[in-house]
DNA sequence: CTGAAAGCGCTAACAC
DNA sequence: GTGTTAGCGCTTTCAG
C-alpha cells in the first residue's frame, strides 16, 4: 500500500481542490522529503548512483520503492533536452523485413534506454510534412526512416531538426545523414554464382517491371555472361509480380527445359506461381530447373517444395541502424562508417 | 532562409557562447516577438484558433512559418499533463494479427493526434516491470496491452498511473479497466454452422493442445454434437500446431473418408499439412473433405488449393481499442460499453 | 480578445 | 557528497 498525503502548499481544503479519490502522483520532491534529501540528490541516485554515498542511496531508494515513485521523463527530457526517444517511419509492418526491422530496431533502443515512436507512413507520400511535424514536435533524439521519397519541406525539417536521421533500405541519391542502403546487383551477381556452384549451365530470369527489381535481374544476368554461360530466357513483366506471371513464365520456359537451368525470379510470388506450374507441367526440381526467388515470404517456407529465396536481413538492419544511431548519439562524429548495406543471404530449400 | 537571432538576455557576447554554426531552436518566445506577440497569444493560435482575431491569427501564421517553428510537444505536454502519446505493447509483429492491430491502432490515434510509442514485449513477461517503468515514465495518456500474463508488481504500476488501459486479444479474468476479448468457443461454432451450410454431413477437429486452440475446437465439437452429426475424428496433438500434425491427422483421417467430411484445424499451419498430405493421398478438395484453418497466414492464400480459414481481425480490433481510449481521453466515464469482441470472419476460399 | 505571472517536474551549473 | 538556484518551453490561470 502506498498512500501519501504530501501536497506543498495547501491553499484551500484538500478535500475542496482535490477529485474525491485520486491520490496527487508522486514526484521527487515527495521523495526528497521522505528521504529527508535534496530533490537534487534523489535525481542523482537515479542517474548517477556512483555520486551519492551508499548510505544516503539506501535510504533514497528505499523512499522510491515506498512511494512506488515513476520519474517523469518528460519533465527530465525538458530540463535536460534529451527525450531518450527514437522516432521510426516504416511504410507498413506487414512485410516481414520491415516488421523484422522496427522489432530489432525497438530491441536495440530499448536496451539502450531509448523508446522508439513508432509511425507507420504507407507507401504514398502525402502528408508526410504532417506527420514530421507531429514526430519532430515530441523532439526524439534520433529518427530512422525508410524509403526516400518525402517532400523538400519535409527533408528541410529533418534538416533543421539537426538530429542523428538514419534512411534504411531504400536509399536517395542525396542522404541526409546516415544510411543503410541494399545493394541490388549484387543480390542478382551472389544469386548467379549461387546456381552456378549447383552445376546449372544455363539460366533465365523472370522480373517485375519495377527498378530494384530490374537491378537485381541485371546483376544476375551480367554475371551470367560473364562467366560465359547461356541466358535462354530473360523476361519481364508489368510490377508488381504475382504468382500468375511466374505461372506465364514456367509456361514459356517449359519448351526450353531440355537441359537443367537456373532461374531467378524477382519475387517470391513469381517463384510459387513457377512452382505451382512445374509441377502441372511435370518438371522435375530442382533436377530441370532451379528456382531461387526473393523476399522470403512465410509462404516460401510452408510450400511444397519449400523455395528457396533471398532473404533481406531485416533484423540484421534494425540492429545496424541502432548501432550507427547510438553512435552519433554517444556523441561520435560523421565519418566513413556511417554507410553500411543491408545485409541478405541466400535461403537454400528444395526448390535448387 | 530562417535565420534569426533573437537570444533573450545576451549577457556575454553571442559569438562567445554559441556553439560555431548551430543556430539555437525556434521557440514560441521567438514566435511572439517577430509577431510583435505575447507567448501566449502564439500557444491559442496553435490550440485554440477560435479565440483569436483573425488578423493577429495571420500575423502569428506567418510568423511561424517564416522562423520554421515547430511547437515543443514535451514542454507543452508537462506543463498541460497531457502528453498525447499512447503507449503499446505487443509480443510480436510478426504475426499477421499484431501488425494488423498496430497498423490500424496506430492510424487511429494518430488522426486524433496522439503518437504511439510501440514495445514489442516478446513472449515471455520477464522484466515487465522494467518495461513498464520506462513506459510509464514517459507519460503516456493512455496504454494498450495484448496479453495477461503480467506479474503483480507491473499491474500495480498500471493501476497507480491512472491513466486508461484497453487489454486486447487474451483477456485475464480480472480485467484492469477496458477490455476486447476474442471468444474462441463462438469461432468453433461458427465454423460447424459454416460447413453444416456447406452441405457436410460428417464432421472432424484436429487440434493442437493449447487452451486457446482447444476452446475452439470444443466449441466446434459441441456445436456439431447439438445439431445430431457424427464427429469421426477427434485428435489433438502437443502445441503449437505444426504442418507435420497436420499431415499426420489426415493420414489418420483417410480411411474415414468413405463420406465428404468438414474438417476443422485449430491454425492454418495444421490446414496447410493436412491440404498437401490430401493431395499425396488424392483426397479431392473439398469434394471429399472440407478444410478450414484459423490465423488467415499469408500462405493460405497463396497456397494451391487456398485454403479457407478464419481471420481474427487486427485491424477491426485496433479500430476498437483506439475508439474506447480516444472515448475516456474525452472524459467519457467507465460504462457496459468498455467491454468489446475481437471480431472475426471466415475467408471462404478453395478448402470448403 | 490579449497579456502577465506562475508554475509543470526535473536537471545543469554552480556553490559549499 | 550534497544542496541551492535557475531555468528547460510551454500552458494554466487570472486580470484586464
Amino acid at each position: 500500500m502506498t498512500f501519501h498525503h504530501k501536497k506543498g502548499k495547501t491553499t484551500v481544503s484538500d478535500t475542496e481542490r482535490a477529485p474525491p479519490i485520486r491520490t496527487a502522483p508522486v514526484k521527487i520532491t515527495d521523495v526528497a522529503a521522505a528521504a529527508g534529501v535534496a530533490p537534487m540528490t534523489v535525481s542523482r541516485v537515479i542517474n548517477t548512483p556512483d555520486r551519492v554515498s551508499p548510505e544516503t542511496t539506501a535510504r533514497v531508494r528505499a523512499a522510491i520503492e515506498r512511494l512506488g515513485y515513476v520519474p517523469n521523463l518528460i519533465a527530465g527530457g525538458l530540463s535536460s533536452r534529451k527525450s531518450r526517444m527514437v522516432a521510426a517511419i516504416v511504410p507498413t509492418i506487414a512485410h516481414p523485413m520491415f516488421a523484422g526491422l522496427v522489432q530489432s530496431f525497438s530491441a536495440s533502443m530499448r536496451q539502450a534506454g531509448y523508446q522508439v515512436m513508432l509511425s507507420i507512413s504507407g507507401y504514398d507520400q502525402t502528408d508526410d510534412e504532417a506527420l514530421f511535424h507531429a514526430l519532430l514536435g515530441r523532439r526524439p533524439d534520433a529518427l530512422l526512416i525508410t524509403g526516400s521519397a518525402y517532400t523538400p519541406g519535409a527533408l528541410q525539417m529533418l534538416i533543421e531538426a539537426r538530429i542523428p536521421v538514419v534512411e534504411v533500405w531504400d536509399v536517395s541519391s542525396r542522404p541526409i545523414d546516415m544510411v543503410i542502403g541494399f545493394d541490388h546487383a549484387h543480390v542478382g551477381r551472389e544469386v548467379a554464382d549461387f546456381l552456378l556452384g549447383k552445376g546449372y549451365e544455363r539460366f533465365a530470369s523472370l522480373s517485375a517491371r519495377d527498378s530494384r527489381a530490374l537491378t537485381r535481374a541485371r546483376g544476375f544476368t551480367e554475371r551470367v555472361a560473364a562467366v560465359g554461360k547461356p541466358l535462354v530466357l530473360e523476361q519481364t513483366t508489368c510490377a508488381p509480380s504475382t504468382a500468375g506471371a511466374g505461372r506465364d513464365g514456367m509456361r514459356a520456359l517449359r519448351p526450353l527445359l531440355d537441359q537443367p537451368c537456373g532461374l531467378f525470379c524477382s519475387s517470391d510470388l513469381m517463384a510459387f506461381g513457377v512452382v505451382t506450374e512445374a509441377r502441372v507441367q511435370g518438371v522435375a526440381l530442382p533436377a530441370q530447373l532451379g528456382v531461387v526467388g526473393f523476399g522470403n515470404f512465410e509462404f516460401s517456407e510452408v510450400n511444397e517444395p519449400p523455395i528457396t529465396t533471398v532473404s533481406p536481413e531485416g533484423s540484421g538492419t534494425g540492429r545496424s541502424a541502432a548501432t550507427l544511431l547510438l553512435r552519433r548519439l554517444a556523441g561520435e562524429r560523421a565519418s566513413d562508417n556511417d554507410r553500411m548495406q543491408v545485409p541478405f543471404r541466400i535461403v537454400e530449400r528444395a526448390t535448387t
